[in-house]
DNA sequence: GTCTATAGCTCGATAGAC
DNA sequence: GTCTATCGAGCTATAGAC
């Protein structure tokens, strides 16, 4: 998957999306100037161009990995054990490789949590596909767990999706990898989202 | 506590901060220009000078409403059914509380998700205490329900706290109040939340 | 591949007429 | 209270030298 030679290019392509999602994330869209990005990224404005058609171009990428790095970690997460592991435990390892994914790539992932919203109607239709199949994945993990019989039978796997999906992606607004425990934290919030906190 | 007789600088001044909590919601903090908030209200952009003293002096006041809005409403909740319910029936009064005055004011409050993260350090200090009170009534909510000994034990009630508030404002990312009950809703949360999903 | 320079535009904020 | 007019700054994108 991934390549070992990069052509100077690519490495320079490379360091203006990291530099662009690092801002996209702190300002949001529009705050983020393509000199900023240049400046970050230790080029002047116009060479930019030479990589990228535009601005819009640059948020575009920059959206699809937020998405994409966490859809592949969950991926396999779920084809690893999809066979092997109980649907609770199936549910625990993808609940952990999305939280696992979502932090550890926090620029790409955050920018897109963040600034979906802003971006022009044309940019948003065209980053959707690759949302609506990351949202397709988690309810084919729920249909498997229903399969098996583990879900209660009163609860709505699409509502739960939402819930689950916003509240991981929440704590980009509140937890640091560098000072918490992200097994911790997966432990936590599986435990609330599949047991809840009741005493029965 | 609402006044029936706002003067009428007072009115054009509701009108600005309305239109501006829409604008910041769709667009972002950087995107939205004091003109654009002028022509959403009818004036001219000169004339917003006389109501505030800068772009950041609507913003301010415009996340502190989207959390004081909220607040008011959990408060409530919380206050009327201390001691009347039992422990799940009143995180699920309040869990509802917070759903309704989220989704019913949903221009203050998603522009308050949504750009908070983005707004110059300065404003973001000052937005801070709303915030810090908000998150204490339901610390408090939790102790209350720890102390009638309806908490698992294993659960950490900071980290249930934030998971929950994290699932709750993002339904303003996908939930339509003209579409959608939100009764059904905050039942199907409740449940999700308190319970869990898998059958024991 | 990166640079400088610049065209054409919009921004926040202010001054002063009415 | 609202208007017009404007300042100085920053914006995306392009052109063309190197």
């Amino acid at each position: 998957m991934s390549e070992e030679k990069l052509s100077i290019a690519q490495k320079t392509r490379s360091r203006i999306l990291d530099q662009a999602a690092r801002l996209f994330r702190e300002k949001g869209y529009a705050a983020v100037s393509l000199r900023g990005i240049a400046d970050a990224a230790d080029m002047k404005a116009g060479s930019v161009y030479y990589h990228f058609n535009s601005k819009d171009d640059i948020v575009l990428e920059v959206l699809d990995q937020g998405i994409k790095k966490v859809h592949l970690a969950v991926e396999e997460a779920f084809q690893t054990g999809k066979e092997l592991k109980t649907p609770e435990e199936l549910m625990k390892s993808c609940i952990k490789a999305h939280l696992e994914a979502l932090l550890s790539h926090s620029d790409y992932t955050s920018a897109n949590v963040r600034i979906y919203g802003q971006v022009p109607d044309e940019i948003q239709n065209q980053a959707l596909k690759v949302r609506r199949d990351y949202e397709g994945l988690w309810d084919q993990l729920l249909k498997q767990v229903a399969v098996n019989n583990a879900l209660r039978p009163e609860v709505n796997p699409k509502l739960f999706r939402l819930a689950l999906i916003g509240s991981l992606n929440a704590t980009l607004e509140w937890f640091d990898p560098e000072q918490g425990d992200i097994d911790n934290l997966a432990e936590g919030y599986s435990q609330i989202l599949l047991n809840g906190i009741m005493r029965n």
